[in-house]
DNA sequence: GCGATATGCAATCAATTAGTTGCGTATCGC
DNA sequence: GCGATACGCAACTAATTGATTGCATATCGC
């Protein structure tokens, strides 16, 4: 499963390659939400540790729990993670989808180099 | 090659799993270095369009020159793009060897959910 | 019901970021 | 040599971030 092959959000996957600006729209915000220490902590918590409240996210962290509840809304509107309410708690769970997004992009990225590279060895043969 | 197979910058592969705090000390300013349409796009254009000066990387774009260079260096630091000077000129190129880092450190945080997942499964099963 | 626990909301703050403008310097090419 | 081109540096600004504190509200469990 790991990079997954279902998901995919990020505009004109259909397409064969190039990146266009809106994948860059929708990538930004994502890897943003990626580019900071206490939300990958997090991040990293909640894909190997399970859901869990609040409470237990922020008990082991130098940052106060509003810092961190802050954090989780900023990995959700990326996507990221998820909550439900249970009782007085609100239980945060990692989403794996916009991770394999995350990957797809960085995939093109790479397929990209790759191709100019064809093309230069193309074009130094010939 | 694509998510190629060298480089491997980021701390303590040898490890079976399991996230620790140097790869989120190593990953974060990567991912935060990604999470900018502006740098993204540059990115983008290096990838697929090959190296270039700082003249023909901010001419279709809508900042101004200085900007440019600023998130260039931005993408430096990160390692992820390089330059070298040539005359007047200074050419950017894009550097690959980190976006494979990127890549591998998603690649765990996946990891980590399947993993989380089968003991899930495993404790339901049982 | 009550105290303890878990979270939400709002105001505030310092630091960082993204971006600009103005000006100086180095190179190119004729 | 000289005008045009390509950068580098520095000062400044506005907006965004990351984090805090104080207080209000909602639930739990006995």
């Amino acid at each position: 499963m790991v990079g997954a092959s279902n998901s995919r959000t990020l505009s004109g996957m259909s397409r064969t390659s190039a990146l266009d600006a809106g994948d860059v729209r929708d990538a930004a915000p994502l890897f943003f939400a990626l580019g900071d220490e206490t939300r990958l902590r997090l991040l990293a918590r909640l894909s190997s540790g399970g859901p869990g409240s609040i409470a237990r996210l922020s008990a082991k962290s130098r940052v106060s729990r509003q810092a961190i509840t802050k954090h989780l809304e900023v990995l959700a509107d990326a996507g990221l993670v998820e909550s439900r309410r249970d009782g007085r708690e609100r239980i945060w769970a990692f989403e794996p989808k916009r991770v394999s997004d995350a990957h797809a992009y960085l995939d093109r990225i790479s397929r990209e180099w790759d191709d100019a590279l064809s093309r230069l060895k193309q074009f130094v043969e010939d």
